[in-house]
RNA sequence: GCCGGUGUAGCUCAGUGGUAGAGCAACUGAUUCGUAAUCAGUAGGUCGUCGGUUCAAAUCCGAUCACCGGCUCCA
């Protein structure tokens, strides 16, 4: 398994997150588990057969979380059938059925798989290399299989396991090949473990940013606009913008340039990057316009070439960096879209480093500054970093390709970031590092990717002029830190669960009136907080303090201010805040002042003295 | 694109061939109330879309689009 590197733990990891109350290990981490969920698998495979005798079994590994078993069977496996399966399994549990391990000539098995008429298993025989093993499950089942399995199955928990869902899978993941049924289960060692791996199941559900986004308004996807097409709402597009301008900010500091750059261009650039030939079938078709045929940009690197090449760069220029916040747009296939995180058009959070050999890690060594920077700013503090070098076919030469990939290893080194080596998993025209984040619930997602490109620099010619007059080639980096900007924000508002630190809260705080006679106190208030910068609304409705209250609180704002007679009187307001309950009374100019400072620092919640 | 499932009011859902329903949200009125739901009323849907079967279709059939769980692919 990859190394996970910790980087300074942050204190302000939110208190609904942070604990898990039940440690739940991966398979990878337990042997235990490793025995208990092959084996369910083969158990499941057998309640199959016993159950629908027209199934053959192919295969069926052990996931993170459980197992699954994949079959061809003529008819689908249906919820009803699940049911059936998994009473059928808890039987076999209870038989207490020996596994017995088996090793057996290549012919042997090949006579006892032709005797059941099972053609995958045939296949798979072809691919094993001795020792060919088998386990028998009970009297009459077997399957072929490596181990290692429970002794018998009465070391299995009837009460430990779920079947969980059924979903087509193609045989060796092969789409010209037979769609099979994947039948999911998950098992553990104790019912106690099974329930809390529910929970966090239906945690995650809780936290589908497409439910938070319909909830709090934040987003939208519209059937008659097309399919992977994303409307921000105000409240969504109020984070956006908070999110780029702490972005731009973060980059101005960092000393990148910004640019802007068309949304189309005629097709000849694609032709020249090389994007037309590796990547047509993810781009959108070309647009016939006067006589030139024009191509909506997947990507945004060619426009950055074409601005560095706009004219002759001296060495003393560089590094150059340039970043852009770039909407392109992609081809996705149909039934692939997914909320926020898989779309036909989106924003990266783009940039291009154009440096010399020599610069290559001091400019990597910033880009994982800048990450790590901006990243945590959303309380992302975990990360998984994958160098991955050379692959076999690839473009470049030796020297320039062990310089590059010193560089990514030197840049993590003085970084002090343990990392993964994936080798030969670069792509063609470069080495790369990749970033993959955890969030709150343990989920590992990738974003931020840093690319080494020989590539572009060579297909569009670029060159800068060298101290001795000569033009060499300059190295080029692509690097995004959010990857899709729209993907990102799925996963911070998963990984917040729509409670956002108080920076970030399209709505800050909300003012609830008492009664409607403190209702201009509250206006003039209102007023006050916005022109202070400050995201506040008010409810006007007549409603009890108590729907007010219950309203704010699923609406996730994070402070609500009661006002009534008294605090109208006081010059106070009554805070209630999300993340620590009542908080009493506040001084007016105190929370003013206690807000733009956490608007400012980008704080999660206000520094506050009770009036 | 493939396998399976699902599309009924803004949201959650009920309605299996005979005049479209509930709760919440919205709106209006009354109420002026102190930390998670005040009461009453009003409005809102050509049942995803197109086509077919039928005297009659939300309901049956076909196509199509979208979404959901996966596969493949991927930021």
């Amino acid at each position: 398994m990859p190394v996970a590197s910790t980087a300074a733990e942050s204190a302000s990891r939110r208190e609904s997150t942070a604990t898990t109350p039940l440690h739940l290990p991966k398979t990878s981490e337990s042997p235990e588990l490793l025995r208990i969920r092959h084996s369910m698998s083969h158990v499941l495979a057998m309640a199959v057969q016993t159950l629908f005798p027209r199934a053959q079994v192919t295969i069926g590994p052990w996931t993170e979380s459980g197992f699954y078993y994949d079959f061809d069977h003529p008819e689908p496996f249906t919820e009803a059938d699940l049911k059936a399966i998994q009473k059928e399994m808890g039987k076999i549990i209870g038989r207490r059925l020996p596994l017995q391990r088996l090793e057996v000539s290549r012919e042997e098995a090949e006579r006892r798989i032709t005797a059941q008429g099972e053609p995958y298993k045939l296949e798979i025989l072809a691919g094993l290399i001795e020792p060919i093993t088998l386990y028998t499950l009970g009297e009459s089942w077997w399957d072929l299989c490596a181990g290692p399995h429970v002794a018998h199955t009465g070391e299995l928990n009837a009460k430990a396991f779920a079947l969980e869902s059924v979903a087509g899978a193609y045989w060796r993941g092969d789409e010209t090949k037979a769609q099979l049924q994947r039948i999911y289960g998950t098992a553990w060692e104790t019912p106690e473990q099974l329930a809390e791996h529910q929970r966090r199941k239906a945690e995650a559900l809780r936290r589908d940013h497409r439910r938070l986004g319909t909830d709090l308004e934040l987003f939208s996807i519209e059937d008659e606009a097309g399919a992977g097409l994303v409307f921000w709402h105000p409240r969504g597009a109020r984070m956006r913008l908070l999110i780029e301008d702490f972005w731009r900010q973060a980059h101005f500091a960092a000393g990148y340039e910004l640019l802007y750059t068309p949304h189309v261009a005629d097709l000849s650039l694609w032709k020249t990057s090389g994007h037309l030939d590796f990547y047509k079938e993810s781009m959108f078709g070309p647009m016939q316009v006067d006589e030139r045929q024009f191509q909506l940009k997947p990507m945004n690197c060619p426009f950055h070439v074409l601005t560095y090449a706009s004219r002759l760069r001296s060495y003393r220029e560089l590094p150059i960096r340039w970043a852009e916040l770039g909407t392109v747009y992609r081809y996705e296939r149909p039934g692939v879209m997914h909320g926020l995180m898989r779309v036909r058009g989106f924003t990266q959070d783009d940039a291009h480093i154009f440096c010399l050999p020599e610069q290559i890690s001091a400019e990597i060594l910033g880009v994982l500054n800048l990450t790590e920077t901006i990243l945590s700013s959303f309380d992302f503090n975990r990360y998984e970093i994958h160098l991955s070098t050379r692959p076999a076919k690839s473009i470049g030469e030796d020297a320039v390709w062990e310089l590059a990939t010193a560089g990514l290893i030197e840049a993590l080194d003085r970084k002090g970031w343990a990392y993964k080596v994936d080798e030969g998993g670069g792509a063609f025209y470069g080495p790369k590092i990749d970033i993959k984040i955890e969030d709150a619930i343990g989920r590992l997602w990738q974003c931020s990717t840093i690319q080494l490109d020989f590539n572009l620099p060579e297909r569009f010619d670029l060159h800068y002029v060298a101290a001795d007059g000569t033009r060499p080639r300059p190295i080029m980096i692509h690097r995004a830190i959010f990857g899709s900007l729209e993907r990102f924000f799925g996963i911070m508002v998963e990984n917040y669960a729509g409670d956002f630190p108080f920076w970030l809260a399209p709505e800050q705080i909300r003012l609830l009136p008492v009664t409607d006679a403190v209702l201009p106190v509250a206006e003039t208030l209102l007023s006050q907080f916005r022109a202070a910068g400050i995201r506040a609304e008010l409810d006007r409705s007549s409603e009890r303090l108590g729907k007010l209250i219950r309203q704010g609180e699923q609406q996730k704002i994070p402070l609500l201010a009661v006002i009534g007679a008294a605090e109208a009187e006081a010059g106070t307001l009554n805070l209630r805040s999300r993340r620590d309950g009542d908080l009493g009374a506040v001084a007016v100019a105190a929370l003013l002042a206690a807000a733009e400072t956490a608007n400012r620092d980008r704080s999660a919640g206000l520094a506050l003295e009770p009036a």
